[in-house]
DNA sequence: GACAACATACCAACCAGTTGGTATAGTAAA
DNA sequence: TTTACTATACCAACTGGTTGGTATGTTGTC
């Protein structure tokens, strides 16, 4: 399994090629320290077809926003965990995975929408809300999870599945950020072993049945 | 009490009132869209002045971390909740405070540390390590508390107080991330409360004791 | 008169975006 | 099958404006 969130190289036309380098560049450095000469000269691409394709710059970080969604969405569909038929063990599964994929260079497993919407969320709305879809789509295909575990467990509770989703991504994120501080991905690491600690809690009397059962 | 972060304005000479320019624009729109001249006009300084007391852009980032470090020590220093007794109410009414404090615009209540970090972690190790030494600085100032309440409620856990205390500014730069995605504080209240319940969870003896003499 | 604290004027490099053009492929009337 | 037209994909060169940074003043204070 690859380890990073990442495109395959290499595509026809310069089209997927600038997103890919959009995804690598703007993950390494954000938005608006990547010039467009940059996005050219990595995806082997002039200028001439940057705007051929793109209207602007902004026009692309939305493309390049809506490209992370896809490239994300069938990474974590395709993930092991998925296939667990307790929905609980594959919530717990998602965070052990999102670990377990915290390797290499930190631009490598960074998230791209992340980076972005922290620059841009007061100047450029249309980036700002691709980059909420992203987030919230991926938040969704999680809280499906959290609220099957809820049924199946019998769990009621003042908080909802959906506030739960979103707080795991709250926490991945914040993880990255701590992360880029300290220079290592061992903080983001501790940080989802409390975040899986916490939904264990949460779940105490079905996590309890499980660890008599084994 | 002043419910956001921030310095008095209009301040005696240009490098104070440089370094609280960098705080509001560079919240605002992030690092490297903030311009020197930006920088100079909302300063209501000249270029001049901007160079004469800092060499690089770069170094008044890092100048303006550490008047971040100082404003947000002074802030959390004087917040009420640090007079409770019971270090464990502290550590709650740290988390209560944070929540009560996400008010008015985005730009108010986020962090200028984390929002640099993003853009700059891979190009700027100067101002990286400004980063990364305020959010940990403050992290201890949570740490000190989490330690005592584990002492005083006999807490002995697979976590450690230093972990914990990384766990709630990674959980609070997330829920920045969220709130500017989203456009707003809620999702960022949201996350609070569930980093809030985590740690209740956390001293789940200490907190049965609490309600019962309550 | 020395020195810090500014101000003014300026520069080369870089920025996003435009221009005018070429190469290629598809289509359809003659 | 040729010719004419259209659309897409792309390219090199250029433009006006902005960038961080500098060089050279000026001014007030000890």
């Amino acid at each position: 399994m690859d380890p990073g969130i990442k495109a395959q190289p290499s595509k026809a036309g310069a089209r997927p090629k600038l997103l890919d380098a959009a995804l690598s560049l703007i993950r390494e450095k954000g938005y608006s320290s990547t010039s467009v000469d940059e996005l050219c000269a990595q995806a082997g691409v002039t200028k001439g077809a940057f705007f051929h394709h793109f209207k602007t710059k902004e026009a692309l970080a939305v493309a390049a926003a809506d490209h992370w969604s896809n490239i994300t969405r069938v990474f974590f569909e395709n993930a092991p965990y998925h296939r667990r038929s307790d929905p609980l063990d594959r919530v717990l599964g998602y965070l052990d995975f999102r670990k377990l994929i915290l390797k290499g260079e930190i631009a490598e497993f960074t998230c791209l929408v992340g980076t972005m919407v922290q620059e841009i969320y007061g100047t450029h709305p249309d980036i700002r809300e691709a980059c909420a879809a992203s987030i919230c789509g991926h938040a969704t295909q999680v809280e499906a999870d959290i609220a099957e575990a809820m049924q199946r467990h019998r769990i009621n509770a003042p908080w909802t599945a959906a506030s739960l989703a979103l707080h795991t991504q709250a926490v991945l994120q914040g993880a990255f950020i701590m992360a880029k501080a300290k220079g290592g991905a061992a903080v983001a690491a501790a940080s989802i072993d409390h975040l899986h600690r916490y939904i264990e809690l949460l779940f105490q009397p079905a996590m309890r049945k499980k660890k008599e059962t084994s």
